[in-house]
RNA sequence: GGCCCCAUCGUCUAGAGGCCUAGGACACCACCCUCUCAAGGUGGCGACACGGGUUCGAAUCCCGUUGGGGCUGCCA
């Protein structure tokens, strides 16, 4: 095992560029860089991109500015896993050479059936039976190579989360590890570019486990073949997030995309906070900043039981977050999804992959109407009643629009079906015409009101929201009408009341 | 089917044989606060999968059962 405590470890994350950056890689990505930060060492990023029918260069990116948005941008990297054909093919002379490979001529097809023929004759053992093992066939022809593995023995892998797991070889088939067109297949090619980039800890995810045997074969082959000693890594095996069925989070079926909370408004640091929280805890309090988890987190301590991604507690935690922020940093925070800045990036620019929608519309104001001053003056109440920053726009959207949003339900709700609404709106009309313009006088004033109609403040205020704010729920209305203005407060009650009250 | 992993409130977890009448957080419920909505406060509901051992003593150690999950591709 490597002497972290006198060589700076290197560790890897090793995504494969075919989507949307999984949550799943983004925690994994989180334990290589904050095991990395503490011990001084080196955090790489390798991009294994060597299926070329799915991965695509923009994913690529995807990948990098998730890193980066998270805090957690490589120190060395991006390696491409493309870029080393010339490692893989010396690797896999040296190991054809030493014998360690055979030549394989068997179709998919004709390993089934053989399959299927032992079952009927009482042999359970799936997969390859090693059929091509001792025929002495030549390379060509498009014909695989197979990593001969042990009949009997053992591989132990040392976890660092799991301790040791043992996998009898006689379970382990002789696997395919050069595809028929020469090229390194993933478990290979993973080794050996873990090999060459001197990577000491692969930190990775559980269902990464079961692979783990054939890399320590095929290390140890390697290192036979090329007549060198070179270390094994330390390997540690994450715990899977899963979903609600407790199962593991799928592309397909699950919001995994950490481009979607991006956009939908959730502050990296609460993200990271939160994946750190799933299969690990700081202690006392889970709401840390990271210099605390820097300073607590150990592979040793992480659960190694699956953990359910709870968009609720994420949620929650972000508004703590939200919250914390000082006013001008919650305004700069919301500025892509109040006032975005054409060439940067944009919230909408997330679609949803299968309808293709994006997740988050653009304000509803034109962007001439937008004024950081007037946002800037209510942030403060906007701040704590938003869990997620794509909620900001429909709560300030009255003072940008140009006249009050118009929401049915709540127009029918507090005003078409309020009869008292009328007088109401008249006797707020006629108030805030004349009184002092802030909260503090339109609070009383309103108090007055409701007093001479005799209802409670709650309920008298109602129709007077709907007709200038557009909804019955919202920013405390009289910070909302001080910083709407008069003019502007007047003209919307009295184009309610004209509504409600048509000419005879 | 085979191999492997896992098992504390609904969820994330604390718990390294006595500090456990099992603690916290999210969610949920109630109440308080209150100009709506939030936020905040107080309280409540709620778990050691089961069965055997080991031990004076087990959520913690061992075995088994059950349940869940992962892998089982010339994908990564």
């Amino acid at each position: 095992m490597t002497d972290s405590t006198t060589t700076p470890p290197r560790a890897r994350f090793a995504p494969s560029p075919t989507g949307y950056f999984h949550v799943g890689s983004a925690r994994a990505a989180l334990d290589n860089w904050l095991f990395v930060r503490q011990h001084g060492g080196t955090f790489v990023l390798r991009i294994e991109d060597t299926d070329e029918a799915r991965n695509r260069p923009e994913w690529t990116d995807g990948i990098i500015s998730a890193l980066d948005w998270l805090g957690m941008a490589p120190d060395e990297g991006p390696y491409f896993q493309s870029a080393q054909g010339d490692a893989h093919s010396a690797a896999i002379e040296a190991l054809w050479e030493s014998g360690a490979l055979y030549a394989c001529a068997c179709t998919r097809e004709e390993i089934d059936e053989r399959t299927r023929q032992r079952a009927a004759a009482g042999d359970p053992t799936p997969g390859y039976d090693g059929f091509c093992r001792d025929l002495g066939l030549p390379r060509g022809d498009g014909r695989a190579l197979r990593f001969r593995t042990p009949d009997e023995g053992v591989v132990d892998v040392h976890d660092l989360v799991r301790g040791d797991v043992e996998f009898p070889q006689r379970a382990l088939e002789d696997f395919i590890c050069v595809k028929g067109n020469g090229k390194a297949l993933f478990v290979l090619a993973n080794a050996v570019d873990d090999r060459t980039m001197a990577i000491s800890h692969v930190i990775r995810g559980e269902d990464q486990l079961p692979t783990t045997p054939r890399q320590i074969m095929l290390w140890g082959a390697l290192n036979r073949a090329e007549g060198v000693d070179l270390p094994l890594p330390a390997y540690a095996h994450l715990p899977l997030l899963v979903n609600e069925q407790g199962k593991k989070l799928s592309k397909r079926r699950d919001p995994v995309a950490v481009e979607m909370y991006r956009a939908q408004g959730f502050l990296p640091d609460a993200f990271r906070n939160y994946l750190a929280l799933l299969g690990w805890s700081p202690g006392d309090e889970e709401i840390v900043p990271v210099a605390v988890i820097l300073e607590r987190f150990r592979l040793e301590d992480v659960q190694r039981s699956p953990a359910f991604f709870d968009v609720k507690k994420l949620s929650h935690m972000n508004g703590v977050y939200v919250r914390a922020l000082s006013v001008d940093d919650f305004v700069a925070a919301c500025r892509p999804w109040v006032d975005p800045v054409p060439g940067e990036w944009v919230p909408g620019a997330w679609a949803d992959p299968d309808t293709g929608a994006p997740v988050v519309s653009p304000p509803a104001w034109p962007p001439e109407r937008y004024d950081a001053g007037v946002f800037a003056a209510l942030a403060e109440v906007v701040q704590e009643r938003v869990t997620m920053l794509s909620e900001v726009p429909e709560l300030v959207d009255f003072l940008f629009l140009a006249d009050a949003p118009d929401d049915p339900d709540s127009w029918q709700k507090a005003i078409a079906g309020d009869e008292g609404a009328p007088q109401i709106l008249a006797d707020a009309l006629a108030a805030y015409e004349a009184c002092a313009w802030d909260k503090d006088a339109l609070h009383e004033v309103t108090l007055g009101i409701a007093e001479s109609v005799g209802r409670k403040l709650g309920k008298a205020q109602a129709p007077i929201r709907v007709a200038v704010l557009g909804r019955t729920r919202g920013l405390p209305l009289f910070d909302s009408l001080a910083v709407l203005g008069r003019d502007e407060t007047c003209r919307r009650l009295a184009a309610a009341l004209a509504r409600v009250t048509p000419a005879p």
